[in-house]
DNA sequence: AGACCTTTGAAGCAT
DNA sequence: ATGCTTCAAAGGTCT
């Protein structure tokens, strides 16, 4: 749910963050919280679609309901469980399906940046106005409107990524951004002529 | 089917 | 330490 991105924005002053020790479920509305609790304690949705892995790992917590939670998800297990196992079982058994050509498995993706989850809020209003069709031009337009956001405005972005960060952290002990990186086959050889990096 | 485009930010990697 | 490269999402377009 889309809306939920704000209720955790809306929280995240009062939620007091505790780096380092942040337990999961901490910073989630009451509500949201018994529903993430009966998920991984064996909640498991049973229903029959398949997973395409075009779901981010983190965004059924933060953006969608329990219904994009695949099978298979980390999240369908409970948090109870120490992480580290969790962890070296899965990278051990991602590795085993990898040196025997089993690609079944869906890659831990890394965890959104602060742009990224703004691009996920505002994307649908974008489309909304029906200006732009295309993802590369409607992302143009998402980065001006980012630019035009206040630091309080974008505060509520990067903190969100933070807590991002920490939580895939603590779902992952161990993972590194390594495990996905070169796998595309591309990219392209040499930047466009005339861009300007508006990073600053 | 899969790369490209386009954005920002995080992290890996080379120097 | 610094700077470059890759990936994260999205989906229409192109090869």
């Amino acid at each position: 749910m889309l809306h939920y991105i704000n209720e955790i924005g809306l929280n995240l002053s009062a939620a007091a963050p505790t780096c380092g020790h942040l337990e999961m479920v901490d910073w989630f509305p009451p509500q949201q919280q018994q529903q993430f609790l009966n998920l991984t304690s064996g909640g498991r949705d049973t229903r029959s679609h398949t997973h395409t892995s075009s779901v981010h790992p983190l965004v059924p917590l933060l953006l969608y309901s329990d219904t994009h939670f695949p099978p298979s998800s980390p999240y369908s297990r409970p948090i109870g469980a120490p992480a580290d196992r969790q962890a070296d079982a899965h990278s051990d058994t991602r590795a085993r399906d990898h040196a025997n050509g089993v690609t079944s498995r869906p890659a831990v993706k890394k965890p959104l940046n602060a742009f990224m989850l703004y691009m996920k809020e505002t994307r649908h209003k974008v489309l909304q106005e029906g200006r732009e069709r295309e993802s590369a031009a409607v992302n143009r337009i998402l980065g001006r409107k980012w630019h035009a956001l206040s630091r309080s405005e974008q505060s509520k972005y990067y903190d969100l990524a933070q807590k991002e960060r920490l939580l895939h952290t603590q779902l992952y002990p161990g993972w590194s951004a390594r495990e996905n990186y070169g796998k595309r086959k591309r990219k392209r050889s040499q930047q466009p002529t005339g861009s300007c990096p508006t990073s600053g």
